[in-house]
DNA sequence: GCTTATTACGTAACTTGCTACATAAATTAT
DNA sequence: ATAATTTATGTAGCAAGTTACGTAATAAGC
């Protein structure tokens, strides 16, 4: 242990566990090179596995009672059976499932392998001992404590990570295609006429008195929506979008506040959108902001998606 | 935790540690593309000890303090020179020496991924302490445990590795060649006598009424010897090599043994050996075993090795 | 009975390290 | 001053895993 690693303290732990493992791996290898045991550390888990089971077991089920990944398992059993150590055979009631069970020639290496196992053991545990306090015991109590609060999510919760809403910037352009195609995608499909406002959001919307917003956390941009002006104080509210990985935590309520507030220190006369039915999360959430469902389509209305038409009335 | 893993206790250790570790890595990265930081877990040993260095540092003592292998950090840093967060210059003193430094953009990163770390720290120390006991300072005392008495060398202690040696078998014929040859190309070199030898040792050894030994260790050849019979009950001590790692620990003692044991029970009438001074050990070996030094070559030997002359006399 | 979803396994490509080897500069020995 | 050794770095290739995706067999829904 360096210096360095050991002054970094619970930063590096990711490094320094790395390390050990691959340590006891080395130690075991060490072991079974000196007594000439055709057996490597990192095949303890499987074929231990196998040689512990009555009958024989398929490569998902090694996969989850060791923690490999299935691919892992699957390649690691191909090789052991070239090597002649393991066989396997279909399963006769399902032929999906290949069935790994030891040779004659894998017995005799766990026979050979046996001894090392139980007198790793013996000195594992006396090792445990003497480093102090029970090692094992220690990292079953972290494993759990990882598992029953992850550090990511205490850590995000004690970021600053307020929500702020702010104005167009171009090099903000391609989040704002971003986040209305991911939606879009999702929902409907990319129009000609959307793909337009993407490509030119400076002139289609700002040059003709419209604005654009964007909702940044941290120094991601998450969301985003537009006013469009149709001329004589009449805006549209639309190309709303919040990322999905940042849903449910008001960053649409604040897209929509911010811009209400806009349109009327903007004088505007009047607030519409449209959008559909099947939105209904949204829809609630416009609401919740002074918009009413006019019961039925804006005339006119270019998009097909377009079935719900509402407009901000005041309170 | 899967029940298996736990159950297989300290030897399934190595893989619990590695899993930790991975995990430990992608908390990382979720708080990272949480808060939009293009950083990555996997380069915090690297950059934070450029960012803590108060002058630009080479990449040998990158490695030294991370613990990583130079080449390794000698990849990261091309990689991280590409992405614009390191620089790198050549020293002035020493032209080998690729001194890296943090880039203005590197340094911008710093700056967005140090509130993460240290976030990182105080939710980490909260998790040890929740998880009952200092598991980092655990850590550290295993590390120093495994360091101190490795356990391979602690297995090694236990395992029964007597000794064994064996009569010849024709399974084991490479070994004989390859335990002399791993001497003869150390310290001399393999001559056309001694490849014939190698290549037919029943034709040349056996079938003149002599023998070949080998030691066995676990399952192991570490050894061999052989006594070839010059005729009238005239035997020669030769070609006798101990592997490498297995040196010093009597094998060739019991080899010799074995040897002078063997030549007595057939009634020999004299046994002899060639060597050469420089191998000290050997000879000292050989008059243990009741060997003298004639004080000159054996008249008309064959080896341009052989330079020492030395007979069995009876104590 | 047909379609759809799920499950078991395999393949490919990528990541994170490593060891082994090559090379050039610097240092030491002769 | 030259030769031999050491040191700093780079390159190639390998090992241990992963994720992502494809395919075939089974199970479930209408």
């Amino acid at each position: 242990m360096t210096d360095f690693l050991r002054a970094q303290g619970v930063l590096s732990l990711g490094s320094r566990l790395r390390a050990l493992s691959d340590q006891l791996f080395k130690e075991g290898d060490l072991v079974y090179k000196r007594h000439g045991i055709p057996m490597h550390g990192r095949w303890f888990p499987v074929i231990s596995l196998v040689s512990l089971s009555e009958k024989p077991v398929s490569v998902t089920y090694i996969a989850q009672q060791t923690g490999f990944s299935h691919p892992y398992v699957s390649t690691q059993a191909h090789k052991m059976i070239k090597l002649g150590y393991l066989q396997d055979e279909r399963c006769s009631q399902d032929e999906r499932r290949r069935l790994l069970s030891l040779t004659t020639k894998g017995k005799a290496l766990i026979e050979q392998a046996k001894p090392v196992w139980d007198n790793f053991k013996k000195v594992a545990y006396a090792s445990v001992e003497n480093s102090g306090s029970d090692f094992l015991d220690a990292v079953e109590r972290f494993e759990k404590e990882i598992e029953l609060r992850p550090w990511s999510q205490e850590v995000n919760k004690l970021m600053h990570d307020e929500v702020e809403i702010i104005d167009y910037d171009p090099k903000y352009k391609k989040d704002f295609a971003r986040l209305n195609i991911e939606w879009l995608e999702k929902y409907f499909s990319v129009e000609a006429v959307d793909q337009e406002y993407f490509d030119f959001p400076e002139k289609k919307i700002l040059q003709k008195g419209g604005r654009i917003f964007f909702a940044k956390l941290s120094n991601q941009i998450v969301g985003t929506c537009a006013l469009f002006h149709e001329g004589d104080g009449v805006y549209e509210l639309a190309k709303m979008g919040v990322s999905q990985s940042y849903q449910g935590k008001g960053v649409g309520a604040k897209l929509v506040e911010h811009s209400v507030a806009c349109f009327k220190s903007m004088q505007g006369s009047e607030l519409f959108l449209e959008t559909h039915s099947s939105l209904q999360t949204a829809i609630r959430l416009y609401k919740k902001h002074g918009f009413v469902d006019q019961g039925h389509r804006k005339p006119g209305s270019v998009y097909a998606r377009s079935e719900v038409y509402m407009v901000l009335e005041a309170k």
